[in-house]
Parts: structure tokens; C-alpha cells; sequence
DNA sequence: AAAATATTTAATCATTTGATTAAATATTTT
DNA sequence: AAAATATTTAATCAAATGATTAAATATTTT
């Protein structure tokens, strides 16, 4: 076996054409990219990608079950930080989502839009309902304002956090350059959980 | 010439067709969605979505156009009212957009991620920022709360209204049932507004 | 070094897919 | 009714595209 070389190789071939596939699914999607167009992004021959994933499905679904998880893994640990004030983690979320995306921009629309024209693989999300409302964040947020529906608060988070880099084709040209508009996005960080606590202190 | 007869079929065949690829493109995205798909769709043959539109790429700018102005078309009467105030405003604004998302719920999701893979066709907008600044609705904005940026203002208001249909795919499996989701999303026709009033207000 | 294994490529296939063509059918006009 | 025009279809084309194959090259193991 050529088990040194391999793992190098993981790191290098291998690696090289997700990166590709991630920047071309990402800015494509799945039914826009070619499977010529990563392989070339890779700097690789179109078979080497069938002989590392076999097909461009299975090369889709390893790439988007890496998205998703660094679309919505930054919630976990931070809702269920047990020494944090919810306070804390309205700050902590909006500044990690916002660090995140301004590093990659149109990663919600392309989750968002893969999982709409594909819903069946959100099956195993049963249990993300159980986890959140037997979260921490929950918990706290029930306990300071039993009115407040948390689905309805977590969409304010998400959707003033996300929204912006959703719509961004749209907005930026609205609001002038792309340094303008990551300045907006700087600012947020700030003003998000700052209108966040104006819902939890609302009278 | 056959006069009437192609005025009555351009308000049924060729009014099909676009009903299909409305339909087809909505839920598959234009890389996805298939010509023949459509004309199933329609209940007719392939020659003639090609004799009618030309091209599929021809049909989907028209599609495209008549959705753009369905998803934004709402604001610019609402914002020019002279004869409401902002909290009619945004009062009205939600109440149109949710109940609009409601019938079209994957709306933005559509309109969004086709922008966001051909950018180019954004050029037109050159005067949006111009049309919003010169708004009544911002004029009322910033005479209320001159320290309150328009753009953060308005991103939140279409964040809070179109991002929980945009995350619908995620959320509802959260949420739970169709029917649950539908209300709160009735819910929010008040909510959001006094949410964004309470912002208004900020001291 | 030789054998075994892993990696890479060029060439090719089969299917899908957007589009066209030529002919048939329907409708309108004269 | 006849001619003109519009609508519709079946059959087919050409290009794009995902995938495979067989052979060549590189690397690792013995």
C-alpha cells in the first residue's frame, strides 16, 4: 500500500478538487456546476474526480454536508453555553455569524436554495427541534420572557444576521461599494444585539 | 390573419406555458429545471415553448422579470405614500409581504439565488439607491431618528418579513407542521411591526 | 530492484437536453 | 369555400455533460 503518499495526497489532490467543488457548487449550484468546471478549477483531468468521489452527486452531498455544518454548527456551543448570560450569547452569535460570512458571503443562499430544491435530506433534522427548545438559550429566554415565542426570536437573530448576505446581490448595489456595504456589516455587529435586547426588554 | 384566435390563446397556451415555468423554475431554479418539464407542466409539446419563447434562457428572463417585480414591487407604492406614517408603513409592508410569501412562499429564495449566479442583470438597478433615498419613507425615517442608518433600518424590516420564508426549508421541520408555521407567520404580521417600532423608539 | 499498489490521463460512451425542421391541423380572412 | 395565417406535433439534430475504460505513470512495499 502507498499509505504515506495517500494521506499526503488527501491533503493535496483530494482536498484540492473540494475546494474546487465547494467554490463551484457554491457559486453555481448543484444543477448550474460542471462537473468539467471544478475538475478544471482543481487543475485536474474531469476522471481523476470520478476516481477520487465517484460521481457528482456523492461529491455534492460531502460538500454540502460541510456547508450546512459551517452554516448552523456555530448555534450549537454557543446555545448551550451554561456560563454565558443570554445577553452574551446575542452578542457572541451575531459577532462569530457575521465574522463567518463576511469571509463567505454567499454561503446561506447556497444552502438555503440546495435544501429548497432538495428538501428529503433534511430528514434527520427531527431532533433539531428537541435540541433547541432544550437548549440553554431557550431556557433562558423563557425564563426572562415566557410571552416571547422562541422560534420567533431566533428567526429575528437569524433573519438580521443572515438577511444581509442573503440579499446582498440585491442590497449592495443599493448601498454603493462592497467596502461600504462590509462596513454596514461591521456596524451590525454592534446594533444586532442591540435591537435583539430591545425585543427582551420590550414592556 | 387570425386575430382573435391568437389573442384568446395568448391568454391560454402561451399563459400556460409561462404558468409552468413559473412553476418549474420557481421550485427547480433555472440549472435544474427542464425544458420538457415545463412543457409537461403545460400540457404541451416541447416545439412549442421553443415557438412561443424562442429559447428557454428568452422565457426565463421573462419569468424572471414578472417574479423581481412580484418580490420588490410591494415597497415603492407603500414607501411613496405621502399620506401614512412610517408605523402605517411598516405595518403595511409586512402585512403585504407576509401575506404575498404565504401563496409564494419560495419567492425570494428563487429571485435570490438566480441573481446571485448572474449578477450582471442587477446593472438596471443603478437607480435604487437614488428611488430609496429620495423615498418619503426615509425622508420620515430620518426626520424621526436622523442617527438611525436607512439601510440597517430597511435590511432588518425585509430580514424579519422575507428571511423566515427564505429559511422556510430549514425551519419548518423545526417549527413543525405547514399549519404551524402559517401561524406564526400570521403571527408576525403584528410582531414584526412592533418590533421595528420599538426601534424606532430606541432612546 | 521487483512487485504491488495508487494515481493520473486521453479517449470514448451513452444519455440528457435545448433547439430545429418539416409536415399536419386548426383558425381566420377574403 | 378557398386562401392565408396561426398553431401544434412528431421526428430528429447537435452539443453538452456525467461517467467509464484501458493504459500510462508514479509511489510504496517487499
Amino acid at each position: 500500500m502507498a499509505k504515506a503518499k495517500k494521506e499526503e495526497l488527501d491533503l493535496s489532490t483530494e482536498e484540492r478538487i473540494k475546494e474546487a467543488a465547494s467554490i463551484v457548487f457554491t457559486k453555481k449550484g448543484y444543477g448550474n456546476a460542471r462537473t468539467r468546471g471544478i475538475a478544471e478549477e482543481a487543475g485536474i483531468n474531469l476522471a481523476l474526480l470520478n476516481y477520487y468521489f465517484r460521481s457528482k452527486e456523492k461529491l455534492f452531498q460531502i460538500i454540502m454536508a460541510e456547508r450546512i455544518e459551517k452554516l448552523f454548527g456555530v448555534l450549537g456551543p454557543v446555545l448551550n453555553d451554561e456560563s454565558t448570560t443570554l445577553e452574551e450569547k446575542l452578542e457572541k452569535i451575531t459577532e462569530n455569524y457575521i465574522n463567518m460570512l463576511l469571509e463567505h458571503p454567499d454561503l446561506p443562499i447556497f444552502v438555503l436554495s440546495e435544501i429548497r430544491s432538495n428538501p428529503e435530506q433534511l430528514a434527520n433534522r427531527f431532533q433539531a427541534r428537541k435540541h433547541l427548545t432544550e437548549s440553554v438559550f431557550v431556557k433562558q429566554l423563557i425564563t426572562r420572557r415566557s410571552d416571547i415565542s422562541p422560534f420567533h426570536f431566533l428567526m429575528n437573530l437569524l433573519g438580521m444576521n443572515l438577511f444581509p448576505f442573503v440579499a446582498k446581490p440585491v442590497l449592495q448595489p443599493i448601498v454603493g461599494s462592497e467596502e461600504a456595504y462590509r462596513q454596514l456589516m461591521e456596524q451590525r455587529k454592534k446594533l444586532v444585539p442591540a435591537w435583539m435586547k430591545l425585543m427582551l426588554d420590550q414592556t
